[in-house]
DNA sequence: CAGGAACTTAAAGAATTATTAATGGTTTTT
DNA sequence: AAAAACCATTAATAATTCTTTAAGTTCCTG
């Protein structure tokens, strides 16, 4: 059978979903309670409630190890696993969730979705060379900060370059004829050094 | 804010770990709950209990379109709860149904039934060769995402490999010839990355 | 405000990347 | 064992993107 360990796709998944508990009952025909509870367990903030019935077998070292903020024995008290519940709710509710780490960028009428190497311009899908979405990725990553020319032949080109190239103003005016249709300037030239993005 | 919703790959992750059943407060800080409830619910088997504290938005009409199995509004008393707990959790398990694996990816006329290996075009059956439905199966379990050629070879060739190679392409071509007979563009070429799969 | 430095822009050839067909080797099926 | 199906590689062709060149424009500085 095959082994589904967490990819960084399924745990954003994960993440974006967020129940805010997971109840697990140990006796999964399929898979293995355990597994899944070892895996889910350091991905995600949410809580967990082990249920099982496997008194003789699982203990709270175990319960522990594989991660699980809870477990309760077959049979249990109602008042208990209510308890537990509404224990594990307040506390997570308390936590500050950690940023989700979003491929979504947005500045105006620009979005850029990176997982997709996709950007929209006020809702309609444009096109962008490789170059230039990098660039253009760059750029909208670090709002207002500025680059210089040869910054960025380091960063997306990966020169160590040499000499005077026009190169990368190339790219950025390509950009602009793309993204400035609407008159905004995303792209803003700052004289003498490079180019920033404009936080709009 | 970039909408979710639940490809094929990742209803199947969310069948995988199954939980047995899922607490979910409406009140979420970052992402709109009724959205996560709507898209959860046509694809689990899992029963899902709404708390809220909205008495005065929230109805019961309205919980049951979210396609919420269940719903308590705050302040709730502890023993309704677990009450409803235990009889999602009674009901669920009483079900016999082994586990059907819900596997069946639908974009535009294609329909991916993963279990049976078998690809529908427009309601007929076309034939697709080991890899090529390794392939398609993996692009439409992820559609709009981006996988460069080196991924692909790594996620479903099993390489480590160097050097340049166009068996990537070869499939891909051949399974546009079958599947883009209607000018349908099911498989994108991602210039200078690699290929995706478009929601159509 | 004049001169030069810095930037913009257009165009075209160069370079990179993708598609496709053909071939031969390998595995699977019969 | 033979036939069929499948797959990887190669090489030719096609498509796209990149860099360079050079002329025009803007901006800064003295």
């Amino acid at each position: 059978m095959k082994k589904y360990s967490l990819s960084m796709m399924k745990r954003r998944l994960l993440i974006s979903i967020h129940p805010d508990l997971i109840v697990l009952d140990i006796m999964l025909p399929k898979k293995n309670g355990y597994d899944v509870c070892r895996e889910l367990s350091p991905q995600l903030g949410v809580p967990i409630i082990l249920l099982t019935a496997k008194t003789d077998i699982i203990d709270k070292v175990l319960g522990l190890e594989l991660g699980a903020d809870d477990y309760l024995t077959k049979p249990f008290d109602n008042r208990e696993l209510l308890a537990r519940i509404k224990a594990h709710l307040r506390r997570s509710s308390i936590t500050i969730e950690p940023q989700k780490q979003e491929s979504l960028l947005k500045n105006g009428d620009l979005s850029i979705y990176a997982d997709e190497r996709m950007v929209m311009l006020d809702g309609k899908e444009i096109h962008l060379t490789p170059k230039e979405f990098e660039l253009l990725f760059l750029l909208a990553s670090n709002l207002e900060q500025v680059f210089p020319r040869d910054t960025l032949l380091e960063k997306i080109w990966g020169y160590d370059y040499y000499g005077d190239t026009r190169t990368v103003d190339m790219h950025v005016q390509r950009i602009r004829r793309k993204i400035d249709t609407q008159g905004n300037k995303y792209i803003q030239t700052v004289f003498g050094i490079g180019y920033k993005m404009r936080k709009l």
